[in-house]
DNA sequence: CGACGAGTTGACTTCTCTCAATGAAGGTGG
DNA sequence: CCACCTTCATTGAGAGAAGTCAACTCGTCG
């Protein structure tokens, strides 16, 4: 299962509170850093959930599966974001690198600790706890409701917002991954991507065709049809 | 989350707490009573989010709509569940009775202050979203990933275990209601429930085809692929 | 009684999946 | 640097699952 890098050493409270990211979260005691590879595993869905997760650099993608290999991706965390916060016991989506990332890494027992004597803290569990309702609440829709070009749309217009590098998508992920976010295969998504180049919505940059530019976004918001 | 027994009984802010329904919450201050008839509104998307709600009886459904009508129900509260706990301003999906329905309700605003000075109240609301969000995870993976016949498994098997009334499913939910919590059609799930009544899997009793008696639990949960 | 809404069923369409072939990119080791 | 291998993306052809459209039945309720 997991190997990690040196983890923790507790010693007082102090959580949530000293980083400059966005939504940060951080314990200025316990903390420690670990890389993994592109496709390792951070940890496995019903392993016990220990530390909770910030990306520094990289991405991570979220999933669950079902018995006969299936799998739905959650969700897909970018750099500044946190995961791996379950307010429970367990962790109920697996987690794997995407490429290779950084995360920092602390001890969820402490944030458990500070929660219970700082409002602060709890409040901040409360907040990310709510995003991530969020957002999976949009995704319903998304899964349920939209058509293939509608959620590869949505798609880039997500990452794109996520993602800020002046203008220029570069997706960490391959079709397959983003095919598993949005319920397609990942002929479809490829098709569908395809389909928006040839018709001047989006142009590839590199020759992964994982570098996107986005040419017209008014063309591709209309695809994302709004709620 | 947490069983509750009796739990506290916080002598003042007295919120969340005094009620005998699994995943009670409630003010002794503030609380009022309302009844929903049939397809009425209780609150629509971005509307601000001034009450919490308990369903009494009956149950409500809530969506999100796309511009063009598609819907997309994420959750169905039965008798004790909680809705409309946003923990932001304004509602992220609409809600309406699917049938008359009785609901307390409180506002949010009581509930937030006591969570200012009550460590457990935030644990409830926290534990709450935590469900909310627990439940949506399981749906993201039945939207994207699940046939027809799997979705409507599993959604009897749900509503068996949280409608209980001694071996009979009465649903409170119409086909399409099913259908757009499901990601379908209304005949697509018309077909799966009577393939799955043709195969003795289940029977139906009324003459309405709302309830039902599960005939083959086994074999109904072997359509529910496990994760 | 009659209109309406809900559910079922059939015929047909369409969207997405499946299977397969091909090509490009990047890594490895000689 | 090159040959080889693996992985990823694209594309086409055909199949299949679910959607669409429509007809019909059966309760419910005014």
């Amino acid at each position: 299962m997991l190997v990690r890098g040196k983890a923790d050493r507790a010693s007082r409270p102090n959580l949530l509170g000293d980083l400059d990211i966005p939504s940060g979260l951080s314990a200025s005691v316990g903390i420690s850093e670990f890389t993994y590879r592109k496709g390792q595993e951070v940890y496995s869905e019903n392993d016990p959930a220990e530390y909770v997760y910030q990306v520094r650099k990289g991405a991570v993608r979220r999933y669950k599966l079902l018995s006969d290999g299936r799998r739905q991706i959650g969700a897909f965390h970018l750099s500044g974001d946190i995961f791996g916060l379950e307010n429970a016991l367990v962790h109920r989506l697996s987690a794997e690198a995407v490429v290779e990332t950084s995360v920092r890494l602390f001890k969820r027992q402490s944030l458990e600790n500070g929660a219970e004597t700082d409002a602060n803290v709890f409040h901040r569990l409360l907040s990310m706890t709510t995003k991530n309702l969020r957002h999976a609440e949009d995704h319903m829709l998304l899964l349920g409701r939209k058509s293939s070009v509608e959620k590869v749309a949505a798609f880039l217009l997500e990452m794109d917002g996520r993602l800020t590098s002046a203008g220029l998508l570069s997706l960490p992920m391959g079709r397959r991954d983003i095919a598993d976010y949005l319920g397609l295969t990942l002929e479809t998504v490829s098709r569908a991507v395809n389909q928006l180049q040839r018709e001047a919505v989006l142009k590839f940059i590199g020759k992964t065709h994982r570098e996107i530019v986005i040419l017209d976004r008014l063309r591709l918001s209309s695809f994302d049809i709004p709620g």
